[in-house]
DNA sequence: AAGTAAACGAGACGGTACGTCCTGTCTTCTT
DNA sequence: AAGAAGACAGGACGTACCGTCTCGTTTACTT
């Protein structure tokens, strides 16, 4: 049998889809946050307005999707055999990605939109979910050779998370690679305890 | 020596500044974060728009300084005489305080303007540098009392408004009141064990 | 010498044309000048936009086409034996038709278009110049009948066609079928004078 | 007894209004029909685009009151104690005006927007009643003078103002001055006979 | 019957302009 | 002098349309 055709028309242009996150991606590295606007998004990847918001609901999406994208290249799964070792490579991999100005302007400016766009602030969400998952997978990892005891994780991979962010937005301190180790220990403690309670 | 005159025509409509930080913090408490401008503001405390330019500097700057008024009814330091205690204590009235809706949505809006605007940016450093100096004071209390040894306390005061924020912020869940016990117990654990390494 | 293969390929799709002839004239009719555009042409005639830019230059051409397709149903030139009788029957068939309402917001239509759209311009002039050659005939063989005298048509021509789309155009009053009788003997009257000068 | 205040605030800016209808005039004869666009009125008047659109409901009004405000100077109301002097003193005087190419681009471009956009289209017929009634008065006179009798004035006053409009919208001729002494001779002929009929 | 190529419906694309919204400043009259 | 009202320059937003380009499909006219 044959199922009628799936789609029909001119299809969408992936270069310009590429084009168009590099193109917010590195202008909310280089500008302020908010400063980043999209006729100039446009300009810059070549590309005509409606083009964006055929494919985009809003400025925010686009920012926030430029975000996630140009975030991918993250640190992998890291595997050192303990709990410790795994956390403070993760820990140390995410505070140096996070330490870098350009970096740090994209989550800053991330953050900015997610703040005032609904749509941003979903796929803000989705980003922030994956990273957590990244992170309790390790925590579960533990858990499974029995390191740390089977029990709620969302606290202490609230408190990593929050920490970092934290610092980013409120820029008092900037993440410290130095800080990994310690709150790694600390992170593996609290959650030992945690079955005495 | 002759002082020159301190003052000269129509004094400051101080009820104007108040109606002005109310409707403010109202509307931020209101309506979603970053759709809060300043004509609304103005009209709603039935006060000019130039009488807000006239004593700061931007709109982020009132947002943030309405919060920050807003904010002032915090929980006074706690001394229930041990450190677990008095750390708890404070994280309950902190939390429970941040758990509100309206509370939620003002500080979400504080951090929205921060992100774009310096001048608010400044004033929501200014507020988080307080909160931190009364977390900072109760640890301080309970190093002089020996239940924890000297030391920095950067990393556990940034943690503890790291997970408020990131809560806040991200909204995937609320602080919750249930996690200050554990939290408090971790960090005392942490900060005892920092002189070990 | 061997001449080139006249055509490949497959046909022009004849009912397309009509069909979008008919959806161009329909919507001329029925929306308020202007806002008629090729979107919806395109969908009203079941039709690819390219099928519309490859067969005219542009939507004015298409619009002021359909304009022409659609006034082809034209009063015959008529022949009572007298000038002044064949004039008013013209004036009269031709008021009429530009009283309906259908007509007038087609032929309103048309101008916006030739207005902004040089190839529209030029398809309006041809469509207006045939018209006022009808009306030449009928006078030239007034003056063949010697019932006027030979002289400068063009004046005549134009106060009549004039009259007309100023009232269509301007909508203040509408072309009426009872000033056809005093306007054929006025411009006989006037024609005739021309000699005496 | 005192009446409330009428206004208060800024007041308008007058200069600004007088250097966005100048402006406007200037680009509508310069430039062709349509091309005209807001942006480009507003930085050419070194104005806001807000400010345009606060007292002008559409770029069509803003155009079509530039287009009145630049045919002000009109010739007046002559009176040379003839009707088929004064006739033919305003007739030249009026074609003489459409004559000239800046105001030909001026009055087609007032008349390509009065046909898309609704509020134009009010005041381009304001200005042309307003054209109507100058030239109606000129007949007027006449009847009261005894040289027309009593009667319908409407028919005649389309006539000349649909012979400028329609050459100057077709294009195929330009309003002759050398039309003027015919045309005033042919329209007091024709009033005089209206009696008869 | 198979091959070829233009025409077709669909719809994405680069661009240009629209009219709205908001910020921070300026101006007017009032208190 | 400070205030309420509100106009102003500037600049971004998201929408609408134009005319072009590109899919995969259909259909006529060769060979």
């Amino acid at each position: 049998m044959q199922t009628t055709r799936a789609h029909t028309g001119r299809a969408r242009n992936d270069p310009a889809r590429l084009a168009i996150l590099d193109s917010a991606a590195a202008l909310l590295m280089t500008r302020r946050a908010g400063s980043v606007n999209i006729d100039t998004i446009a300009t810059a990847a070549g590309v005509g307005k409606q083009t964006i918001y055929r494919w985009w609901p809003s400025k925010g999406a686009v920012l926030l999707d430029a975000m996630v994208h140009a975030a991918r290249r993250q640190a992998p799964d890291p595997n050192t055999g303990s709990l410790v070792g795994d956390l403070e490579t993760f820990l140390i991999a995410t505070f140096r990605a996070a330490r870098r100005r350009a970096n740090r302007a994209l989550l800053r400016g991330a953050m900015a939109e997610a703040l005032r766009d609904p749509h941003a602030a979903e796929v803000l969400e989705g980003f922030a979910q994956s990273r957590r998952q990244a992170l309790r997978a390790i925590l579960e990892r533990g858990q499974s050779r029995g390191e740390i005891p089977l029990g709620d994780l969302d606290l202490a991979v609230d408190q990593v998370f929050g920490l970092l962010w934290y610092r980013l937005l409120f820029g008092h301190a900037r993440p410290s690679v130095a800080d990994a180790g310690p709150l790694a220990v600390a992170l593996v403690a609290q959650l030992s305890d945690m079955s005495d309670r």
